[in-house]
DNA sequence: CTAAATACCTGATGGC
DNA sequence: TGCCATCAGGTATTTA
């Protein structure tokens, strides 16, 4: 489900829904496990805590609460949602209950996402943090030259690239077909090969696709849904992704698919050289 | 060191 | 209706 703006979207909802700062009273969590165990005393750490603010880091959701913060990986089917009063749906992992009488559950249907508690002292040095690469977006956003100076004798596909976090966060399967079509180069390009043209054209692209969906509430291919219960409506919109044979907006020719970087890719290959 | 394959899960879909 | 194979938006870990 969740790339960046998918994520960002999720974030807006809970800060929507809620009203913070919100105080733990609760917590409960399901017999499975999610893709890592649970942090040890999660409970017991957790409750009493406030939640002062909620932010999102590439495809993390930060919830702030002073000393500590949880964070949440929404791997490929995670997803928050607010509800009051209390309603259980299949699939519900992880629930906070708060003072308000709100209550935040995490649902993950195939339990890839993740939880975690750190010390936010020891937040930039974490596991899941200390690799990440820039935002595609935002005033410390990625610099094409440095998008291009991480090209250089980089055997990999330029896709693969671009979905490695330690070169730019936030950008998944769907967005990364949509930004290399925009910006005219083929997924399967060896990223070497890339010219400081094309860098700062796939880099203008990447945050041009990532900004739009987010203000179209994220892209719902299957079951996306934000905190609110509906869909976002990006995919109305998607270029190439999941329009294999379907005529190319630019130019009318099919639009390929095949694997690339493990995962299904769709491009123009008149478009995208 | 790099790059690619694997593993972790459930559910939806389509062919027979 | 059932059964089986395939695919799904991520990424840490393992293998080559």
């Amino acid at each position: 489900m969740p790339e960046l703006p998918e994520v960002e979207t999720v974030k807006s909802g809970l800060i929507n829904f809620l009203d913070l700062p919100e105080t733990i009273i609760g917590m409960q969590k399901s017999s499975k496990r999610l893709r890592f165990p649970y942090p040890t005393m999660l409970k017991s750490s957790l409750i009493g805590k406030v939640i002062h603010r909620i932010e999102r880091r590439a495809k993390y959701l930060i919830f702030d609460m002073g000393e500590y913060v949880l964070l949440s990986h929404l791997g490929m089917t995670g997803n928050w949602r607010g509800t009051e009063p209390f309603r259980s749906e299949q699939h519900d992992h992880f629930s906070l209950k708060l003072r308000s009488g709100k209550v935040l559950i995490y649902n993950d249907a195939r339990r890839f996402g993740y939880l975690d508690l750190l010390k936010k002292s020891e937040f930039y040095e974490s596991r899941w943090i200390q690799h990440l690469g820039p935002e595609p977006i935002g005033p410390k956003g990625l610099l094409a030259e440095d998008l291009f100076c991480a090209t250089r004798k980089k055997q990999t596909s330029i896709k693969a690239l671009i979905m490695n976090q330690e070169n730019v966060v936030g950008v998944g399967n769907i967005y990364a077909s949509e930004s290399l079509f925009f910006a005219g180069v083929r997924p399967k390009k060896r990223a070497k090969r890339l010219t400081r043209l094309e860098a700062r054209k796939l880099t203008e692209s990447m945050a041009e696709v990532i900004q739009s969906a987010i203000e179209q509430g994220g892209t719902t291919i299957r079951d996306f849904k934000n905190a609110g219960g509906s869909s976002g409506y990006f995919q109305t919109q998607l270029a190439v992704y999941g329009r294999a044979g379907q005529p190319c907006h630019k130019c009318a020719e099919p639009i390929q698919t095949e694997v690339v970087a493990g995962r299904a890719t769709y491009w123009c290959r008149i478009c995208q050289k």
